[in-house]
RNA sequence: GCGCCCGUAGCUCAGUUGGAUAGAGCAUCGGCCUUCUAAGCCGAGGGUCGCAGGUUCGAAUCCUGCCGGGCGCACCA
């Protein structure tokens, strides 16, 4: 529709500017209009082209709508205001969406080719160290939705979950669970204050010392022999005293780690190690599973390193001079690609960076041929991402590769959620609390760019506080219609109903078409921004024009049948449309309440 | 100190990429159930869009400077 008004524009545009050595090259701007008194469309047109032409804008626009072919869709077109264009559009026009909607249900303007492009969405990647917390939910949420939104409108989408299961904090996890170990042994090594204190680690030591005994025991002054006392907080420390602190509890930390590996050695070590992660993803893999959200692939940072991935990216990189070597470790030159300066790459100690491994698990995505690749990151990680752009531009040659969407943070009414508190809300406890639907549309109500405040109390109410009701109910509304349909032994027939669809009159099925309308254009738009919470907004404001209509008119009126045809018609498509949008949220779309 | 994000009704937030009189929900007040589910509908009050300039036909939206809040500035992950 809105193609076609842009056409008859275009068309008239052409002929005014005929006489003029003035061209239009800028796409014609075409609006839905906020208020119905200015019709169905806008254009701005003759605004812009005002100045350019020199003449005032209004006469601008006379001369346009003179200019406009004739049309049948089109019932009127008015000049208003400063010089805008309106488009009233015959009803006609309107209501065959009902149809299109009844022959192409939920695939209702979707668009399923993948003909955009190959895109790989990598969303979560939460350490495998602990239970993910409410932030991990909103990224799981949002990276779910915006999936399903780019497959819906003309993307190939390839979900992943990288799992950071190398480097330092793999090794915090298995000195965590190795120490309580040692403490169901009756060994008092103390816990250090850095390391991790998820309740699940308790489980795995306990699994392994059920199944190992004391197999993988050793005495407390063993372990502690020879190194320094964990450094405590005071109450009055200066900033200096309290990074000192924290520099001394990583050394702690680190010399228990090295202990554990030379005692127990290679075998035993990795035993934990491996129990640890096993038993870390299962519960994150139970969590995602609760809460609606799938991945096509779990990528592992180990795999990538012990299959040689990451050395033979980075004599990739060497090849094409974008490494150097300095003060004994080898830098990325991601400065000339608009980074604030060079990364390292590999640590003078022979280590890798995480940015290292990170960087070769893009490689990867793009040798595997993706167009664009999508990272969904904590906000905390804003800077991180000038040097992963740098680095995708340099091996691309493309800006637009990488698009990171960063998820702000979620609060609730007792306050930040950090990963280390050790008192904290995980994502499990809320959705077994308030569920998943509930859950699920709170984080898609909010701009993901915004602050979230996550009132939990009103995501598990059961009232109509709820909103993730208000559009489940229209659902359930609708689908009840039908039922009570049957049961007063009528029926309805989808083919004969379009032709019934000129009934469709009054000022509420107005609004349901309209929107219905605009369904198509509001997906693509939610898509191109990225943002989920425009199909929230819409499904709220369909919700409320159905649930306006269904108060002040009756669908199953048994005196006009052909009447009632075209209600059940439009509740129908209109049914159809919220349960194709609710499956983008992933949200169910329940048939009773 | 530098960088990124944010500031809209009492509270939580939208705002169609610069459009017409800035909108919802919650909260407050007043109406609507013998007829398809009242988890609903209809109506009322509530605003210096943080502040000050600028750009133009037109600014919550773009630019500059302040004020206030969040986050980040590693050979950590």
């Amino acid at each position: 529709m809105k193609e076609h008004l842009q056409e008859l524009l275009a068309s008239a545009l052409k002929r005014v500017l005929a006489d003029s050595s003035v061209e239009h090259t800028a796409t014609i701007q075409l609006d839905a209009t906020k208020d119905a008194k200015f019709g169905d469309f806008q254009s701005n047109l003759a605004l812009q082209l005002a100045k350019t032409l020199g003449k005032p804008p209004r006469g601008v626009a006379e001369a346009l709508v003179k200019q406009l072919p004739d049309s049948t869709r089109v019932s009127k077109v008015e000049i208003a205001g400063p010089g805008f264009i309106n488009f009233f559009l015959a009803s006609a026009a309107f209501q065959g969406v009902v149809a299109e909607i009844i022959e192409q249900g939920e695939d209702y303007g979707c668009d399923r080719s993948g003909n955009r492009g190959r895109i790989m969405v990598e969303f979560v990647s939460a350490n495998p160290t602990g239970p993910m917390h409410v932030g991990h939910g909103r990224g799981a949420a949002y990276g779910d939705s915006i999936s399903k939104l780019l497959a819906a409108t003309g993307w190939n989408v390839w979900r992943e979950y990288y799992v950071n299961d190398a480097g330092r904090q793999v090794d915090i996890l298995t000195l965590s669970v190795w120490v309580r170990y040692l403490e169901l042994c009756g060994e008092n090594v103390p816990m250090p204050q850095r390391a991790y204190p998820s309740e699940y680690i308790r489980k795995t030591a306990q699994v392994l010392h059920s199944e190992h005994g004391d197999g993988l025991r050793f005495p407390a002054a063993t372990v502690l022999d020879d190194v320094p006392a964990e450094p405590l907080p005071g109450p009055t420390d200066t900033e200096a005293e309290k990074a000192a602190t924290k520099t001394g509890q990583e050394r702690f930390m680190d010399a228990l780690i090295v202990r554990a590996r030379t005692l127990l050695g290679d075998e035993r070590y990795d035993l934990i190690k491996q129990a640890a992660l096993n038993d870390q993803l299962a519960t994150i893999r139970k969590t995602l599973s609760d809460f609606n959200v799938g991945f096509d692939q779990w990528s592992s940072e180990r795999e990538l390193v012990d299959s040689g991935f990451v050395s033979k990216a980075l004599t990739r990189l060497e090849q094409q001079n974008l490494t150097y070597e300095q003060d004994g470790a080898l830098w990325m030159r991601t400065e000339q690609f608009g980074d604030e300066k060079d990364r390292v790459l590999v640590k003078a100690d022979g280590a890798a960076t995480y940015f290292c491994n990170d960087l070769a698990y893009h490689i990867d995505k793009l040798d595997r041929g993706y167009d664009t690749l999508m990272d969904v990151w904590g906000a905390d990680h804003h800077g991180y991402i000038a040097r992963v752009r740098a680095a995708i531009e340099a091996l691309t040659g493309r800006k637009d590769a990488l698009s990171v969407q960063l998820i702000q943070f979620v609060t609730l009414s007792s306050g930040r959620m950090g990963k280390r508190s050790g008192n904290f809300v995980t994502l499990q406890d809320l959705i077994d609390d308030a569920g998943t639907d509930a859950t699920r549309f709170f984080y898609l109500t909010r701009s993901h760019d915004q602050h979230l405040e996550f009132d939990i109390d009103l995501a598990r109410s059961q009232t109509n506080d709820n909103p993730v009701y208000y559009v489940q109910y229209a659902h359930a509304r609708i689908c009840r219609v039908f039922e009570q349909l049957v049961e007063k032994g009528g029926d309805w027939d989808p083919a004969t109903a379009k032709l019934t669809l000129h009934r469709l009159t009054n000022e509420h099925e107005k609004t349901l078409l309209t929107l219905l309308n605009r369904y198509p254009d509001m997906l693509q738009r939610a898509a191109n921004a990225y943002t989920p919470h425009t199909v929230v907004f819409f499904l709220k404001d369909l919700a409320e024009a159905l649930h306006a209509y269904y108060n002040m008119h009756r669908f199953l009126v048994e005196d006009d049948p052909e009447l009632q045809a075209a209600r059940l018609a439009l509740v129908f498509a209109t049914g159809t449309v919220i349960r194709a949008g609710l499956k983008i949220l992933g949200v169910s779309a329940p048939e009773k309440m």
